[in-house]
DNA sequence: CTTATATCAGGTACACTGATATTC
DNA sequence: CGAATATCAGTGAACCTGATATAA
């Protein structure tokens, strides 16, 4: 634990530094999900799981039985990368894989009780900084923001 | 090279997977910074920079003579990661660091030449891929995204 | 044969904590 | 002494490309 406010919050002040609210949009984004992603790992220091595996947790928990595949698919990542955030959680017990005999090679992978609790604690944990981000937002702005980082989010990945 | 298309874009669509539009805004966040960072990422793989890389190039060239330390603390790392990227910035002759002989352990980093050539063409690479984030919005719905965009930035790493 | 899946092997850039030396 | 800077050492989770084996 450090002192008790913030870690490491040395923004630029609004009218200085790298144009503040004027600045590429770009690099708001960046900052904006750089400091979201702080606040999500230090609440989840307190249940020890990363952000890709809280990730991976929550989507397990939306898609039950969910392959590797399909997990890196989610999670724009590749199979490789995905596989090993997967041995690092089931190292951990938070989820098992099971052959599935039937199909071949795929894994059929659930969360274990213990990682369906420290999913549920890991949930509670976060709750206050995913909160934090629709404080004090109207609705219309709200709905203009998820337009736009749907919109973002769907663009393609090579356009030009 | 893959294909010509995109990598590995395969977002679940709007109407399944993890809720897709009306998802929780952290997730949104999360995966329009994602797909932004690939874009980013992808056309900087013509000159060869990472995004750390690259954002730090762009620090130096509107703060010239900048510290280690201050890099990081204007990035949002710690000095020793911060330590690391610079070393592989100088390593590829992009920068140099020379002692500040007058005050101490200070070391002044500068873009070198070929470092600034890079640099401008990597901005405008990435050109595209921002130009991206703004096309087809509204400037009353920027304004909202920049509003909001920058309060996430600002908020404290450690409110509760 | 093609496709999808999983995994091994190797590599790299990030990012952390901890410790140390230096300098103001 | 304390505070800031830089750096070494060690560790680790996340990424990648490439190659391989298996199975639908």
């Amino acid at each position: 634990m450090r002192k008790s406010g913030s870690h490491n919050l040395p923004l630029p002040g609004p009218g200085e530094g790298m144009r503040g609210t004027k600045g590429h949009i770009g690099y708001l984004l960046r900052q904006a999900h750089a400091v979201h992603k702080m606040r999500m790992e230090h609440a989840l220091k307190t249940t020890g799981l990363t952000l890709p595996q809280f990730s991976v947790l929550t989507m397990l928990a939306a898609y039950p039985g969910a392959s590797g595949a399909e997990l890196a698919r989610l999670s724009l990542l590749t199979p490789q990368t995905m596989s090993v955030i997967v041995s690092n959680l089931e190292r951990a017990s938070l989820i098992h894989r099971r052959p599935h005999e039937e199909h071949g090679r795929i894994q059929i992978i659930g969360l274990t009780d213990e990682g369906q609790q420290v999913l549920t604690r890991s949930k509670a944990a976060v709750k206050a900084a995913e909160a934090g981000l629709l404080a004090d937002l109207s609705s219309e702005d709200e709905g203009a923001v998820r337009r736009w980082l749907v919109k973002v989010a769907t663009l393609p990945t090579d356009p030009v």
